[in-house]
DNA sequence: TTAGGTGCAAATTCTTTGCACCCTG
DNA sequence: CAGGGTGCAAAGAATTTGCACCTAA
């Protein structure tokens, strides 16, 4: 986790340049922009937040081209989605076997690692049909949360989280 | 898991009166459907399957009215979301400390125990925060899904999923 | 050149909310 | 009987889609 993030970011690009043109699809400079922006992440990102964040690179990008790519990029097996929370998807560009940390309060997500959980066999699961992939899902209240906490009551989940979240008009 | 699933749905429901009566909030024949529709089903249905669900019992139900009720079980701890695929997070009235089977085709999700898995430390995780809970998700392919499979040319994700699905209009 | 990609705007869907009437406690 | 809860309908949000122009290959 501590290694360059950055040579990690590089070597994904690598990875979805020869997919695209592996299958044939054109390597536009929002396509580029909108993977970058999640591959280079460790927020994993939904649409909107992806959106602003290309934004400020590519001013005229628009927010269904990012929805577009990202479903492309999913569909060619380049990103995962995630969905720990009800506002809406995010996205994971990490294809390495990984697990997350999900914050209740704000939906912060951050990955790690443990050799010692991927060895685990899946006993009762596999009767339900293939399995394809297996990941712990940590759910918490992660430190900046726990730290305002302090000031108000608890809104326990629902309503707005402040963590990377919309903010529309 | 096999032993009788509906002492458990009853018991359940016993803990939702309690909960209600503690904390004042009243026992109106809606409430009491909705929960037993979660509590009582595998589905982890989202909030349109439980309205559908109860409307053939209580033809009067409205839609807000199961997603009013859905969230304030939900903030009453009565039961927890589940956000598996992008259409709609789904409810879980399952308490107990237990694992997810989510199929990625069709949504279904299942539940499983297991005692090997519960008693694992969670090194990495937790100096992101305090841990509320930890749980496995195993995403795959469920027979039903395995079997349709071979016909249609692999709809990948995306689209219509045709399990525990909306079907509007 | 030319077919796939993009931006725009309108359409869909899903979820929430205001308000008047109803029913549980 | 009183106040929370419900149903209805309309408002809000998030995501998708049709179409004409643009650009990577």
């Amino acid at each position: 986790m501590e290694k360059s993030e950055n040579a990690q970011a590089d070597r994904r690009l690598a990875h979805f340049k020869a997919t695209a043109k592996e299958v044939g699809i054109k390597l536009t400079h929002q396509r580029l922009e909108i993977f970058r922006e999640i591959a280079s992440s460790l927020e994993h990102p939904d649409a909107d937040t992806v959106f602003r964040a290309v934004q400020q690179r590519v001013p005229t990008v628009s927010l269904d081209t990012v929805y577009r790519t990202l479903w492309t990029l999913h569909d060619l097996g380049l990103i995962t989605t995630l969905g720990p929370r009800r506002e809406g998807v995010r996205f994971d560009a990490n294809l390495d076997r990984h697990h997350h940390y999900v914050c209740v309060r704000c939906g912060l997500v951050r990955d790690f690692e443990s050799a010692a959980l991927d060895g685990l066999p899946i006993p009762a699961a596999k009767h339900f049909g293939r399995i394809v992939s297996t990941h712990i899902e940590v759910r918490g209240i992660c430190h900046k949360c726990a730290r305002e906490r302090a000031a108000e009551p608890m809104p326990q989940d629902r309503k707005q989280p402040q963590g990377t979240r919309r903010n529309k008009t």
